[in-house]
DNA sequence: ACCTTTGTTGAACGTTCGCTAAACAAAGGG
DNA sequence: CCCTTTGTTTAGCGAACGTTCAACAAAGGT
């Protein structure tokens, strides 16, 4: 999962894979059938070990809840985040966005794989702004399903200049602005009518 | 380079390229040394052929200044785009978003030849925004080159949306709403002041 | 016309790729 | 214990890869 995190699908041969699972190539297929199979299943455990653990630590469990939209896109370029990311050399970014951008290069597991990863980080943004909703954070007429969405671009975009190796402060003054922007525009659209 | 930016550089092959350029592999090995020698080129000439033209054309030139950005983000997903835009199949996105997340595992000529045209971009988020700040469509203590910053980066998320198929409609609207949100955020910051 | 330089072609090289299947090992059941 | 089933290993297959180079063609100069 990791080896497919750094490198992508493409660049990732089975014999890469067969030295980072300690198995070799005929248990591989065995297991997942086909190298395309091996990485719908990598993407299905990203999902749970990475994903929803991020969701869960950062949107649903964080207080104040808006802390907790900081904190997630924060842990994408500091060093604190997920294992992987704490490993050496340059920062693999997030699987899923990595692997976006040429999902329709690979079969429609993956493709499912991948849109149920991005599903869970957009359900999770609505679920913490809904949160905040309620906690008087933001405007009780907020559209958190649009906020999430675009709360999800602006993650992606994020993790391309994390992967890219932009600088840690351009990155930190990035989010400290435009995600109090995205969802400050509840409030000020709707303050002004 | 319009295969580059569909297939990405690993998953091209030189009889790929050879196909696509009407040349033999003699003659491109001739030309560029190597196949990254030809990636670094291809993602110089999209530098010049395609963004410096969308700048160009929507940054530099349109009227009024603020609706150049919006034509700048919604051209990457509407089917008026550049030329590779128009063919069939899925969208390419960006070669420079698709790059941009296996860059670390290039050589450093197609690693500059990203960054410069992600500059190029931001740059062109700059000045019309300074356009902009000009015709007083913002506000005049805006700190264009921090919006341009958040601008670059939602634009980087968009395309990985655009590659990886998201509904053109959803697209829509978070360009309507995160665009503006984030260019108020100079009004809005100042405004309460 | 002939020679030199430059550019192109096309076959083939050594390497790597995804994948397979026979041989082997481990686990389970009677 | 023996047999069957399941899982693993390992060598090797055919195909594809990036690259090279001899042969050829085109362009330029005298």
């Amino acid at each position: 999962m990791a080896v497919f995190r750094r490198r992508g699908f493409a660049r990732t041969s089975i014999r890469d894979l067969a030295e980072a699972t300690g198995l070799h190539p005929g248990s591989l297929y065995q297991a997942y059938g086909s190298k395309e199979g091996l990485f719908a299943a990598a993407v299905t455990t990203y999902n749970e070990l990475v994903v929803e653990h991020r969701v869960r630590t950062h949107l649903d469990e964080a207080e104040p809840p808006l802390r907790g939209i900081d904190t997630f896109f924060a842990s994408t370029f500091d060093d604190d985040g997920d294992d992987d990311s704490a490993a050496d050399g340059p920062n693999p970014g997030c699987l899923l966005t990595n692997t976006a951008v040429e999902a329709h290069l690979l079969p429609g597991t993956s493709r499912d794989g991948v849109a149920a990863g991005l599903n869970l980080i957009e359900q999770g943004f609505q679920r913490v702004l809904e949160r905040a909703r309620q906690a008087g954070q933001i405007n009780p007429t907020a559209a958190t399903d649009q906020l999430a969405a675009q709360l999800l671009a602006l993650y992606q975009g994020v993790l391309v200049l994390v992967r890219f190796g932009a600088p840690t402060t351009k990155l930190a003054a990035i989010v400290a602005h435009a995600v109090p922007a995205i969802i400050a525009s509840g409030h000020h659209a709707e303050g002004s009518t």
